[in-house]
RNA sequence: GGGGCGGUAGCUCAGCUGGUCAGAGCAUCGGACUCAUAAUCCGUGGGUCGUGGGUUCAAGUCCCACCCGCCCUACCA
């Protein structure tokens, strides 16, 4: 095992334009959370952070539509995200906004480090806008008739009728979605990046990540290396940040892009949590420091901005693409490490579509339910190499078998003898074979399990700590601990090993299960706190405005180790850790869902 | 159109670079037990590994073709 590391959990941020659903979350909220609390364990220094993506054409039609501002659609729904990320329990060091000053500083340093070194350049395009705002239509708020096979729903940028890839120009009597004008099609002047300059660049970097990466994620990466265009980073919108350059930092009707500008918010992020922890070059350690490694998790949907994007930012930004030049101000930056792309959630079979009541948000889930069970459910049969259906049938089933029955009936029993017969963690024995055995596989369980964590292989990792789950039920059933009124010794042993493989077990299941694993440690008598949980917290900004963020202290006693537990703590009985679900909630959540 | 993924027991899925790889969990059925949220434990049945070829001493595991389902295609994770 190597030494204490630096590692940085960059994780999606989310679209603000609305409350996120259970889609979202298990692409890029349990696998980084569960991913960061492994890590804090075996002992790395952790910066797990995000925020909310604010900016683009989407937020503006949505608040267009709402009759409200922009930014007040932001405002809300930047709340709403952050309560409900705050409740699944996700352990970010910092989750933040687009829309702060310190972002704004950050992007437009980037863009003129990127500008200085000449990978990007201003072009005149053609390009739709709607003629009652004077804003960019993008390519899929555009719909006509296609020109290739006549089928009159065709978006801008592709036909759904025949596959083809459509240019918005072509369409026959092209529509506006938002409000249905015909959209104008005018000269308009943008800046590009210039990703032909990364090819070889990006190609050396992507074929170090061989054998590293999820084997999908790479070949896609490399995929798009073969056809490198030149891309827009600006649109015409005035709900963006603005140009650094003179002439155009005061123009209200030129922004960047949304996606250039999301992306920055890995590293504007890391430099606004550095600042608030008091060491404003704090974020030095996890960017620049040449063994820190940087985790990237997302959705599918993501991969082109994280494996081709991103970086190729990065490298213009440090003068390492075709042109060289030199670093910005902030210094050399670092390339992701990795990039974890879940595959995509459905709902009983279906996409999710809030339009069509197919979707269950994260706040409506939590209301029901714990975030345990929600956590636990999108491990095990979470979209972790493939596109995975959630039914209410399979969440009831894998809650009711393996959360209550297996691991916390285990717990239960357990505790609930030894607290009812000896009141206290009782004295260990002479170990038979059977007790060494049981003992053995829980312990040496830690680094296989562990393993599987570090390398996001969540299904994998959770299925071998319930693994000794079975192991410690079959062996109280072998032992037979309740049948020993007569051999109080021999009873005390038995149940001292069960307590200690639970506690073993409890360590294991922490980053899952973080909520339920601080009440076992509890039980078993552990002080202050095992692992921490997140919390909003009101901030403000130099000259700017007030919001929320989420942040926490996450050095709690969790250490991914065997931690031997102590005879004679007192043990009150215990209460379930999860409750059981009746079958009939997956009829009520169907019928919820508008008739199923 | 281009690209990617998947098609293994009733269900959900493991099976990396070819040789105990025909597996796990759940569900079914039979039995045991009672400490525990009627939880637990034992046993049982069930698959020509999508189809057709090919390579090989040996193929879910490699190659080709085909069928089916899904996803991405750059502003819905």
């Amino acid at each position: 095992m190597s030494q204490s590391q630096h590692i940085l959990t960059a994780v999606a941020w989310p679209y603000a334009n609305g409350p996120r659903h259970i889609g979202h979350v298990s692409g890029f909220g349990v696998p980084s959370d569960v991913f960061s609390r492994y890590q804090r364990m075996a002992g790395n220094k952790v910066l797990m952070v995000s925020g909310t993506d604010e900016h683009g054409t989407p937020i503006q039609v949505q608040a267009d539509k709402e009759g409200v501002s922009a930014r007040e659609l932001a405002d809300r729904y930047n709340r709403v995200i952050a309560e409900d990320l705050t409740a699944l329990g996700l352990s970010y060091d910092l989750f933040t906004r687009t829309t702060t000053l310190n972002h704004y500083a950050v992007v437009q340093e980037i863009f003129k480090g990127l500008y200085d070194n000449g990978y990007v350049f201003p072009r005149t395009t053609m390009g739709a806008i709607s003629p009652s705002t004077g804003r960019t239509l993008p390519d899929r708020y555009i719909e006509g008739t296609c020109p290739i096979c006549g089928y009159d729903g065709a978006r801008g940028d592709q036909c759904d009728d025949c596959g083809n890839q459509l240019d918005p120009v072509d369409l026959i009597n092209p529509k506006s979605r938002i409000n249905g004008e015909t959209p104008k099609f005018v000269e308009t002047e943008h800046f590009m990046l210039d990703l032909p300059a990364f090819a070889d660049a990006l190609g050396s970097y992507l074929q170090a990540k061989q054998g590293e990466w999820r084997p999908n994620v790479l070949k896609f990466a490399l995929n798009l290396l073969g056809d490198l265009q030149p891309r827009a980073i600006s649109r015409d919108l005035d709900w963006g940040v603005p140009i650094p350059l003179d002439g155009w930092r005061d123009r209200h009707d030129k922004r960047l892009y949304v996606w250039f500008d999301a992306v920055i918010g890995y590293l504007s992020a890391s430099v606004e949590w550095a600042r608030r922890s008091g060491d404003p070059d704090a974020w030095r350690q996890w960017w620049q420091n040449p063994d820190a490694q940087g985790y990237y998790f997302m959705g599918k949907d993501n991969i082109v901005f994280h494996a081709e994007i991103w970086p190729a930012i990065l490298l213009g930004y440090n003068g390492e693409g075709a042109r060289d030049g030199k670093p910005g101000s902030l210094g050399r930056l670092g390339l992701p490490s990795e990039v974890v792309s879940s595959e995509f959630l459905t709902m009983e079979g279906r996409k999710f579509s809030s339009s069509r009541q197919v979707v269950i948000y994260v706040r409506d889930f939590l209301s029901r339910y714990d975030a345990d069970a929600l956590r636990y459910y999108i491990a095990v049969a979470g979209p972790e190499s493939q596109d995975t259906d959630f039914t209410w049938n399979d969440f009831v089933n894998r809650n009711n078998g393996e959360l209550v029955a297996a691991w916390g009936n285990l717990v239960n029993r357990s505790i609930s003898m030894a607290a009812k017969n000896f009141g206290a963690v009782p004295q260990v024995g002479d170990l038979t074979d059977a007790d060494r055995a049981l003992l053995a596989s829980s312990k040496a369980a830690f680094a296989p399990v562990g393993a599987e964590l570090a390398r996001s292989r969540f299904k994998n990792a959770a299925s071998q700590a319930l693994d000794v789950v079975r192991d410690a039920n079959r062996y109280l059933a072998e032992q037979e601990p309740w049948k020993l009124k007569g051999d109080p010794a021999r009873q005390q042993s038995i149940l001292h090993v069960a307590l200690q493989v639970v506690d073993d077990v409890k360590t294991m299941l922490t980053p899952f299960l973080p909520t339920s694993s601080n009440k076992i440690y509890g039980m078993l008598g552990g002080e202050g706190v095992w692992t921490g949980m997140p919390e909003i917290r009101e901030v403000g900004e130099e000259g700017g405005r007030d919001y929320p963020i989420i942040t926490g202290d996450y050095a709690g006693a969790a250490r991914w180790e065997h931690r031997p537990i102590a005879p004679g703590t007192p043990l009150a009985p215990p209460s379930p850790l999860f409750p059981k679900l009746d079958p009939k909630v997956v009829d009520d959540e169907l019928a919820r869902m508008g008739g199923g």
